[in-house]
DNA sequence: TCGCGCACGC
DNA sequence: GACGTACGTGCGCGAA
């Protein structure tokens, strides 16, 4: 039988050093987790490398020992604990009792001494003993069958001290250690040894004389008068920091070795505590071990139904409409999954589609339905005909309510870190990019029934932990709500005038075809216009010009250098218009084209509202949130949007200034509540108070100016930022910002209280009690502080806006049903809505559009919305 | 396939 | 003083 291997570590101890060798890492929620992380690093390689049988973590007690009743001072003036530690070892102790790793500790004793008294008995046992620490006190404990090993730099690297070891670095044996320490002194555990002697001194005289006991008899044989005077003074505090020094091997530990036996890690709770704690690459390691989590499926049994029935219904459904394609538009479906108290089902897709029993039960609103990504699911169905109704449960949304930060779009990821592991990611069971394919059919139900057997699993933990957040209501009322908005806006697309972009890309293709010759022909040689690199090579090596900024990878080329090298060189001016025009092209034009519908003609994007970490929603596919409209050329593209119905109108509505108006109620500040209020132009007002000026004295610059802080102000950039835009120097930004703070104390007050706030709490919340967490708020790095802290300030202004207009789009969408309109909703872009309508619902909506969204919200201020409409989105202005 | 530089919107 | 700086999406390039 293979002999046993007790490992004993120093809990404290290694806590300490991964603590000071690791930068001060943290969770999504704040949580400092760089000491369990370094000790799990260490935990990991020990368990490999050693592969112990036995095994147990040692702590230290509390505050007193036996050690105080010999020396008060011991251990004293020793730096508190770091809070960002201590709040550490709460941690560590549930990750230790995941690993199924027996701890340890005793009153009046240190761990050193439970080390001591279990190495010993084990030893005695002729077990083979392994010791991890920081602390060089415990090489006294070597022996042949005890191994100490001591940390060097970091955490896994250490050096094994066995009494050959000893032996060679110090020229002792082991014994002598603690002599030797009681000679030195151990400033950090406030021994004080005697004073003047250090290692080298105290090696020298223990080599010659033994102990310290034999040292102090013949004190006349040290060579040295100032040695000798120092030795005599010191004589009793040098046997008692021997004392103090010597671990206890006869604690009364109540444990025995045998008690040790480490018989494997809870798989399930370690990878729960690494989710918790967001160690991915951990994670990955524990996956590499080749048991993966989801290896224990326990089997689920489920009806895989040739014929759908009223009995196969309940009130309240978990439901699974199963879409593979990212692009869930007219998209095949793969299955479908019902869970309820009658039972599991898996309903194959062309038995749902043609049973009218499912369609009625799909569109019924009486039967509610919790769902995984509510608009994907509505959406392939509507393309197949069948209406969705009654869904009052969506796990992407609830997860991203809970915590914007929390990325993962599969559900077993999102079940994993609730702890329920009966569940396979989509990638494990479908692969991914080229190897993606659909297995057969029994375990796609598999699959199937056991996501949705999971979302009825982790229901109550969600709506539990909503309701902790205060945020119920936001989920219930407005995000729901919204996905159903969003799914018709989606579906229902927006007609694009096809031949209309195909002219405009045949006029961009000859005039970048007569630019780009111009350009070789200013350059002397043809090259690749596109690409940076080569640009580059031509600019600043070919023509000679100034670099003024350098990449990661070569020269700067971006619109901002070349802007500032226009003077220099005729062919700058044409790069910058080369690049407008290429933009347009590339991804405009034939990135619109590309994605018209076959049989709609149509562009059907697809809104994320589970993404930005603001709550502002992102369109892709394509993106028709950055369709141009500051540069005349790129605003023409908005010519090829149109109204679907002949005699139709786009009708698009923006609320004006709604950051500021915002930001003016989150501050309560009374200048700007009362610029609003007067309905002032913002910017011209900034001017007047940031310059201290008069209306009429504000110059365009200063308007200018002023719009700039205001921008930055509104998106939470830094002084450098600032700089950046209005071209002035990081400084004279700086000062720009202090003024216009000065100008408005209730704003510069926000600012503070906000930033305050989110250390406090770790997150900062919306008008609507969205949250954002900032764990960085903390950080000792000055850059991800600052930007923590500039997005605690930001967070609330952008995010609450976000609140208002998509509370408008669920009012909106009411508001039109309810007067049997048919104008709709076809587009948000944050702070814009785009309609297409009827002319003769135009002049209702000049009435209801701006009424619905001006009272979206009560604010101490007026929304204010700007309408314009025309045949086109480009006459929409 | 991926990271990068660049550019479009709010 | 720190050293890279609102939020997104999508394109072409060039290295792997």
């Amino acid at each position: 039988m293979a002999k046993n291997k007790l490992v004993l570590i120093d809990g404290n101890s290694i806590a300490y050093r991964a603590f000071f060798a690791l930068p001060l890492l943290s969770n999504e929620k704040g949580i400092h987790t760089n000491a369990i992380y370094g000790f799990t690093m260490m935990l990991m390689r020990i368990l490999e490398e050693e592969k112990p049988t036995h095994m147990l973590v040692a702590f230290d007690a509390g505050k007193t020992t036996f050690r105080h009743k010999t020396f008060g001072e011991y251990k004293g003036g020793r730096q508190k604990t770091p809070p960002e530690l201590s709040e550490q070892f709460s941690f560590l102790r549930e990750l230790l009792d995941a690993y199924n790793i027996k701890r340890y500790e005793l009153p009046e004793y240190e761990a050193d001494d439970i080390i001591g008294t279990l190495a010993q008995q084990a030893a005695k046992d002729d077990y083979e003993v392994k010791i991890i620490s920081g602390d060089k006190d415990l090489t006294q404990l070597a022996t042949d069958k005890i191994t100490v090993d001591i940390t060097k730099k970091g955490i896994t690297d250490v050096d094994s001290y066995t009494p050959a070891f000893i032996e060679e670095k110090y020229g002792l044996n082991v014994d002598q250690i603690i002599d030797m320490k009681g000679l030195m002194g151990d400033s950090s555990d406030n021994i004080p040894g005697v004073p003047g002697v250090g290692e080298k001194t105290a090696i020298k005289l223990l080599k010659e004389f033994g102990t310290i006991e034999t040292l102090l008899e013949s004190i006349d044989k040290v060579s040295g008068k100032k040695l000798k005077e120092k030795l005599e003074d010191n004589k009793e505090q040098a046997i008692m920091s021997k004392q103090l020094a010597t671990i206890m091997t006869e604690a009364p530990v109540e444990v025995t070795v045998e008690e040790l036996l480490y018989e494997g890690f809870d798989k399930k709770k370690v990878v729960d505590i690494f989710k918790e704690l967001s160690f991915n690459s951990l994670l990955d390691k524990l996956g590499e071990d080749g048991e993966t989590v989801t290896e224990d499926l326990e089997d689920i049994s489920f009806e895989i139904l040739e014929e759908v029935k009223e009995e196969h219904f309940a009130k309240e459904n978990f439901f699974m409409v199963e879409v593979l394609d990212e692009n869930y538009h007219r998209a095949d479906i793969q299955g479908i999954a019902l869970v309820n108290e009658t039972g599991n089902y898996f309903i194959p897709t062309e038995v749902a589609l043609q049973s009218e029993e499912f369609t009625a039960f799909a569109s019924d609103h009486k039967r509610k339905k919790t769902v995984f990504d509510a608009k994907r699911a509505i959406v392939a169905l509507k393309w197949k005909g069948i209406e969705l109704n009654g869904i009052d449960f969506d796990f992407i949304i609830a997860s991203y309510i809970v915590n914007p930060s929390e990325t993962s779009t599969d559900l077993a990821e999102i079940a994993r870190k609730k702890g329920y592991y009966q569940i396979e990611t989509d990638e494990a069971v479908y692969g991914k990019g080229a190897k993606r394919a659909v297995p057969h059919q029994q375990k796609v139900a598999d699959h199937l029934v056991r996501k949705t057997f999971a979302m009825q699993e982790m229901k109550e933990s969600f709506i539990h932990e909503l309701k902790d957040n205060e945020q119920l209501e936001l989920f219930e009322e407005l995000e729901m709500p919204l996905t159903l908005v969003l799914g018709e806006m989606e579906a229902l697309g927006i007609k694009v005038d096809k031949a209309r972009l195909e002219e405009m890309g045949t006029d961009l293709g000859e005039k970048l075809e007569k630019i780009e010759e111009k350009i070789f022909d200013l350059a002397g040689e043809k090259f690749n216009i596109n690409s940076p690199k080569q640009l580059g090579v031509i600019l600043f090596e070919k023509l000679g010009l100034p670099p003024v900024k350098k990449t990661k990878t070569g020269y700067s080329t971006s619109a901002d250098v070349l802007e500032k090298l226009a003077e220099k060189h005729e062919v700058i001016q044409q790069i910058l218009h080369y690049r407008q025009l290429g933009k347009l092209k590339s991804t405009y034009i034939e990135g619109l084209l590309k994605v018209i519908h076959e049989d709609s003609h149509k562009i059907h994007t697809r809104f994320n509202q589970a993404l930005t970490q603001t709550g502002r929603l992102s369109s892709i596919d394509p993106n028709l949130q950055n369709i141009p409209v500051r540069l005349e050329e790129g605003r023409k593209i908005r010519e090829a949007f149109v109204p679907s119905h002949e005699d139709w109108v786009i009708f698009a509505a923006d609320y004006s200034q709604i950051e500021l108006r915002v930001l003016a109620h989150i501050a309560n500040d009374e200048k700007l509540i009362e610029a609003f209020k007067e309905d002032a132009d913002i910017h011209t007002k900034t001017a007047m108070d940031v310059f201290h000026v008069s209306e009429d004295e504000v110059t365009s610059n200063m308007r200018r100016q002023a719009k700039a802080v205001n921008f930055g102000i509104v998106y939470g950039i830094s002084d450098y930022g600032l700089s950046q835009s209005l071209g002035i120097t990081r400084k004279d930004a700086k000062i720009f910002i202090d003024r216009y703070l000065e100008s408005f104390p209730g704003v510069k007050e926000y600012m503070e209280d906000s930033v305050l706030d989110a250390k406090d709490k770790g997150y900062v919340t919306t008008l609507l009690h969205r949250r954002r967490y900032l764990p960085e708020i903390t950080s000792s790095n000055f850059n991800l502080r600052s930007f923590a802290e500039r997005t605690a300030m930001n967070t609330p202004i952008q995010g609450s806006a976000a609140d208002i207009i998509k509370k408008a789009m669920i009012d909106m969408a009411n508001r039109l049903e309810e007067e049997n309109m048919k104008s709709k909703v076809l587009l948000q872009v944050h702070d814009e809505l785009v309609f297409e309508a009827p002319k003769d619902e135009i002049e209702k909506l000049k009435k209801i559009v701006p009424e619905v969204m001006e009272q979206a919200v009560e604010l101490k201020v007026p929304l204010k919305v700007d309408y314009s409409y025309g045949s086109t989105w480009y006459d929409a202005k």
